[in-house]
Parts: structure tokens; C-alpha cells; sequence
DNA sequence: ATAAAGTTTCCCATCATGGGAAGGTCAAGG
DNA sequence: CCTTGACCTTCCCATGATGGGAAACTTTAT
């Protein structure tokens, strides 16, 4: 099987399989003659797990070690279970950093009348001299602990 | 004012108000004879309506254009409204996904025992031959619709 | 035999951020 | 006056996961 072949059944791009490799979070092909890398049953499906890992979320160090206790027999499956947990809890961070901005952003957007008049509560927001302020209106106060809005895409 | 000074008043590092400089997002800072930069008000003013707006998930490029919506005493208040609208469906699409992960991995853990023996739930759904199954139990199904899963911390 | 499609390696780019080195500058204290 | 330490400058490198593309080679199909 080429690389091209492993990448369709894995849904794994060409690309990745080889940086993957490099990385060495799987490990080196087989190579033919010509030196085409050569994978089976065997790899693809690694290469599919990978995937399911990444689209869950998790980081490929992460899933190296998925990986390890995947062929680790005498896993306990409390140590997959605590992983999962604990990404789980990333991710929820991760989600309440992005409720927050949403609820600010559109408390704002709400006070904007948004039409051809320039003044507008966003920018003036964003211009503040001194703290945030946020949706006026009640409700939960979307507060950032401090230090800066890590990733974003 | 030196260049420190003015990260510690706007909350922006001296590395990143160099690098806002560079690629333009800032204009390019006033210089002493000894070649130390020198801020002001204004600019510190500046760097802090760019921290603002990155610490609600605006990309650089994003606040380029919020930066001359701010300094255009004209703008009409629809053009940040909707900036900000296009930018909080972003935002609510990359917590969609976030949700989905936390769902089906919630389920997959609420499958796993977490105990001593070996049998994983969660490492038999990422080495399924087919498709990802996800929590059993009834409730709302969470299908991602295709593509990668794009950024993640 | 030739063309098309696939593969190899290598380098570069992304996006926002930080680390660190080598060297210049400034302010305070002796 | 000189030293010391804190600060500044530029330059290069690294991150994480991914893609783009070039130059050269192999395989496959016509």
C-alpha cells in the first residue's frame, strides 16, 4: 500500500503520515525497493486511531501516549479514563474562554444600534481607558481570570 | 516612555509591541537619540485597544480593521456591529466543536469503569475499524460534519 | 515510448508568542 | 569617574499542526 493509498483509508493527508513519522509517533515504514513507504492493515488502522484522537481533540503528544496504553495490554483502564478526563477538562476551559468573549461580544452588539450613525459602544468599549465592562444587562459576568487569551485560531 | 513602561501600562509584552510594529499594526514608534523607542498616551492607548480586542478572540488581521473603524470618525456603527457579529459566529463554531469533543468523550468515560482491568471503552472506540459510535446513551448525537478538526490549543 | 499520476526529500509559511544571545544605554550608588 | 544592574536594541530560533510547492524519481496506463 502507498502512502497515498494509507492516507484515503486512514483519512490521514500524505503529509501528516510523514511528519507523524518523523516525529515518531508512528513508527518508520516500511520501505520498497524504490523507496516508497509501504503500509498494511496494521498501520492504517494506527493512522485511524490517530485521527479519531485528533478530531476528539487531543494533542499529538497526548496521543502518543493513547497510543502507548492502546498496545499496552495491562493498561488499567483507569489511566485512559483519567486522560480523557482531564482533556475533557481542558476543553471545557477552553469552551468557557470562548463563552465569555461571546457573551461580551454580544452584549456590546446589543447596545450598538449598528447603522450609519459612527458612535458605537464596541469600539468605545475597546477604547476604555480603564477596566472592561461587558454586557451591561444583569447577568452572569463573563470575568478572564488574567494573563492573556492563549490560542485562537 | 520607554517600551516597557508602556507594555506594563497597556498590558501588551515589549517583544509584542515590537512585533505589532513590524507587521504594521501598530505605526512605527518615535525613536530617542540613544534608538529607544517613545511612547505616549496615545499609543499606549493603542496597544491597549489591541489587547482588549485580542482578549475577546479577534485576530490581528481583525483588529487591523477594527483599528481604522476606531480611528475613522466617520464609520458607521453597522460595520463594527457586524464585525463583531461575524466574529462571535466564529467563536460559536469553534465552541460547537469544543462541545461535541466534551460530549462524546464524556460518554466514552462514562463507558469506562476506571478500574484495574484492561478493557477501555474509550481506546476501543479510537481503534473502531468504521465509523466513531460515541456515548450510547440516547441524548443528543454529536456528528461533526466533516474536515478536521482545525485548532486546538 | 510517453504522459500522467504518485512518491521522495527539502524548504518555506502560517499565527501569535516567547526565549535567548550579543551588544548598546541609562540611572543610581560608590 | 566608574561600576553595576536594569533596561533597550536587533537577530535568530522555537512552538504545533498543517499545508504549499519545487526538483527529482517511480510507477502505471495509454
Amino acid at each position: 500500500m502507498n502512502i497515498g493509498d494509507a492516507a484515503k483509508a486512514s483519512g490521514v493527508s500524505a503529509k501528516m503520515i510523514r511528519y507523524y513519522e518523523e516525529i515518531g509517533l508512528v513508527p518508520k515504514a516500511a520501505r520498497r525497493g524504490s523507496g516508497y513507504r509501504d503500509y498494511g492493515e496494521a498501520d492504517v488502522h494506527r493512522l485511524r486511531f490517530i485521527r479519531r484522537a485528533r478530531d476528539l481533540g487531543f494533542a499529538v503528544e497526548e496521543i502518543g501516549e493513547l497510543l502507548a496504553l492502546w498496545s499496552d495490554r495491562t493498561r488499567a483502564s483507569s489511566a485512559v479514563k483519567a486522560m480523557a478526563l482531564s482533556h475533557v477538562e481542558d476543553l471545557r476551559r477552553k469552551r468557557d474562554e470562548i463563552d465569555g468573549m461571546i457573551a461580551t461580544l454580544e452584549g456590546l452588539a446589543a447596545c450598538c444600534h449598528g447603522d450609519d450613525r459612527p458612535d458605537c459602544p464596541i469600539l468605545e468599549e475597546l477604547a476604555t481607558e480603564t477596566a472592561p465592562v461587558g454586557p451591561p444587562p444583569g447577568p452572569p459576568r463573563f470575568g478572564r481570570p488574567g494573563g492573556r487569551a492563549p490560542q485562537r485560531s
